[in-house]
DNA sequence: CCAGCCGTAAACATGA
DNA sequence: ATCATGTTTACGGCTG
């Protein structure tokens, strides 16, 4: 091509140019580069808590990861470890009951920097994102069982007022313990609700979101009329246990309610209340006696462990629990004081909960708005099925969601197969991943990583971790033509990462000198003037490098050099002698891993391709991995051009309309065109 | 430390 | 003259 013979030439025009723009650019890069400092915050000034948070994901993930694999492998993944950015997770890991009481908080900016350095893999993030989803649902329970405990404290105080004939001592310490009890559980739930959305380190809102529990809930709570609460739940104890005042107990409950009243309120005082210190509930269905008994489930007894913070006493049964409880975390000064603490971390949590809401939806809206603004109509590749791709992806996370919250790496359940599968696939043979922000034998991220986040580089301004070679073949080959323009190209990075909606200058420019530079790039003159198309061979070429470090590998490789040969054997042994244990993992059966595996065998193809460069198998824009493939278990197709023909679907599936005006193909199954 | 890859910047050429 | 498209070179950061 031009290229070869290109780089001789032009050398004195250009030496005299380069001496001005060398000066420049050093000039340039040691002020700005408008496109880091965009996208990759500065400085970070997350602090140490919130790096252990997010740390502490990241450790989830991995220890995940491991868990699956062989107890060699792990050792040798440790190994390959970069050791700046994963070396310090151990360290940083933050005991769950520090981090309960220790505000740790990431604002939007913060996560978002997280998000461009790519601390978290967008694996994870799509898992987070899925998480908040689930929470939702949680928050909805936590809803309803609010609700609940409100009936039941009612009912009790009913069934007291109606009982009026007990003893005025007995009602009342048996009305005050109820409280107590109530107060505590409300506590808990609430506590537990936001320490989980605090871990999470996001929380969106949903526009139809209602305004949630958490709100009456914790208006109510604010730590100085905790206190008063307290003082006063204090005394009343004292003076009920000495004198047997009734009133006492109800200006404990009088206080409590109407502290908590002027907010907002699902709790007021009922007037009636007043002789008997009963409290009134406003809900609707307040009026309705439910018998439900309570439960033997007390948010502060779980496992049969007493999980007041700090106590973890181990209770075997729920009455030893209610004894222990009454007994060691009684009214005194340590308890109050420590539920004191306890509300003000979620106070603060709330607080900052609140904020972040606030801004993650501004972000939110913003991005949305902005996606819709019209583009330059791209020509449609194939995004019609795109949104059989976004759809899939995006019903299937909530459903992943709870099978594994807190990891990231296994939430591939069998459930999101279905519709994954296919985004995965497609996507996947976006190849090299940028090294830059990832190491693939580090934190692999694949294809299929984009894939089930495409709705999130959709929409986030995160840089994807591909390189631009990479995402440009994916353009490329993602188009039924397999060839596109400049401009088609330059139309598909819009469309597919929010992140190349900015600084179109600087990745325009890095997009045309990829095409140029590398000779997997080739340009075809046409009538309407040139569109670029991707030698594969050539592609393929240059992707073993990356796994050059593994010389072991591409002798194995050569060694086992049929391709149609028991792959599966033939991968994990050398896999397993170099260290690429995940792809081992992947190919055994997990639905994610095994596009992980997918993404590596192409990368081992490309390895092999290479070494045996001339090997006649290997014809032109198809790679060994056709004849692979069948061998690997029900595997999706590795690359785009596997799935010409019939499979064409599944390539095309990938293609998400994003944001604007492609949505309106949405229901679309299928793309025609490809044949 | 070195080599290679990658991203970024920029100069320049060419054609519409 | 302007813009889009291509080509090329240079340089810094990162990784193995």
């Amino acid at each position: 091509m031009m290229q070869e013979s290109g780089t001789e030439t032009k050398s004195n025009g250009s030496a005299i140019q380069n001496g001005s723009s060398g000066g420049n650019h050093l000039l340039e890069c040691g002020s700005l580069r408008e496109g880091r400092s965009n996208g990759e915050a500065p400085a970070v000034d997350v602090g140490t808590a919130d790096l252990a948070h997010v740390q502490q994901q990241q450790q989830a993930l991995q220890v995940a990861r491991q868990l699956l694999l062989h107890q060699q492998q792990q050792q040798q993944v440790s190994g390959l470890k970069s050791p700046k950015r994963n070396d310090k997770q151990p360290a940083l890991q933050v005991p769950v009951s520090v981090a309960m009481m220790t505000p740790q908080v990431i604002t939007p900016q913060q996560m978002q920097q997280i998000l461009q350095q790519q601390v978290l893999s967008p694996q994870q993030l799509q898992v987070l994102l899925q998480q908040q989803q689930a929470l939702m649902l949680q928050q909805q329970q936590l809803q309803e069982f609010y609700k609940k405990q409100q009936e039941q404290l009612q009912l009790q105080l009913l069934q007291q007022q109606h009982a009026g004939k007990q003893p005025k001592e007995q009602q009342v310490a048996t009305q005050q313990l109820a409280f107590q009890q109530q107060l505590l559980q409300m506590q808990q739930l609430q506590q537990q609700h936001l320490l989980s959305l605090q871990r999470q380190g996001l929380l969106t809102i949903q526009p139809g979101q209602p305004a949630l529990p958490l709100q009456p809930l914790t208006q109510g709570m604010i730590p100085t009329e905790l206190q008063q609460l307290w003082k006063e739940v204090t005394s009343a104890h004292t003076t009920e246990e000495t004198t047997g005042n009734n009133h006492s107990s109800l200006d404990l409950t009088t206080t409590c309610v109407s502290s908590s009243a002027p907010s907002k309120t699902s709790l007021i005082m009922n007037p009636h209340a007043s002789t008997n210190g009963q409290l009134s509930v406003h809900t609707p269905k307040r009026e309705s006696l439910s018998h439900e008994e309570h439960p033997h489930s007390h948010p502060l007894y779980g496992h049969g462990v007493c999980k007041w913070p700090g106590c973890e006493a181990v209770c075997e049964d729920f009455q030893s629990f209610l004894k222990h409880l009454n007994s060691e975390h009684a009214l005194d000064d340590r308890s109050t004081a420590q539920c004191r603490v306890q509300m003000q971390v979620v106070q603060q949590l709330e607080l900052q909960l609140a904020k972040d809401k606030e801004r993650l939806q501004a972000m939110m809206t913003h991005l949305h708005v902005k996606s819709t603004e019209p583009k330059t109509a791209p020509q449609p590749l194939n995004l019609v099925s795109s949104v059989t791709l976004s759809k899939s992806a995006s019903e299937a996370s909530p459903q992943s969601l709870p099978h594994t919250p807190t990891t990231p790496t296994a939430p591939i359940t069998p459930v999101t197969q279905g519709p994954s599968v296919i985004t995965t696939t497609s996507m996947h043979t976006v190849g090299p991943i940028r090294r830059r922000y990832s190491d693939k034998y580090n934190v692999p991220i694949s294809s299929a990583d984009i894939a089930q986040n495409q709705e999130f580089y959709k929409n986030a301004e995160v840089r994807p971790p591909f390189t631009y070679a990479s995402l440009i073949r994916q353009a490329i080959l993602e188009s039924p033509e397999k060839q596109l323009t400049l401009n088609e190209i330059y139309n598909w990075f819009t469309r597919m990462f929010a992140y190349f909606r900015r600084n179109a200058a600087t990745w325009k420019n890095a997009v045309r000198h990829n095409l140029s530079l590398h000779k997997c790039f080739v340009r075809v003159e046409n009538v309407k003037g040139a569109v670029w198309t991707v030698d594969e061979v050539e592609f393929q070429k240059r992707r073993p490098q990356k796994i050059s470090g593994n010389p072991s590998l591409i002798k194995n490789m050569q060694t086992s050099h049929a391709y149609c040969t028991p792959l599966n054997a033939a991968l994990q042994a050398s896999m397993a002698e170099n260290s690429i244990p995940l792809y081992t993992t992947a190919s055994m059966g997990n639905p994610t891993l095994g596009n992980l595996a997918s993404a590596i065998r192409e990368e081992l193809n490309g390895a092999m391709e290479h070494a045996n460069s001339n090997e006649s198998d290997s014809s032109p824009g198809r790679s060994p991995l056709q004849a692979v493939h069948p061998v690997h278990v029900k595997e999706e197709p590795l690359d785009p051009e596997e799935a010409e023909g019939p499979l064409s679907l599944v390539t095309t599936a990938n293609h998400s309309p994003d944001f604007d005006h492609d949505r309106d193909y949405e229901d679309e199954p299928v793309n025609e065109d490809m044949e």
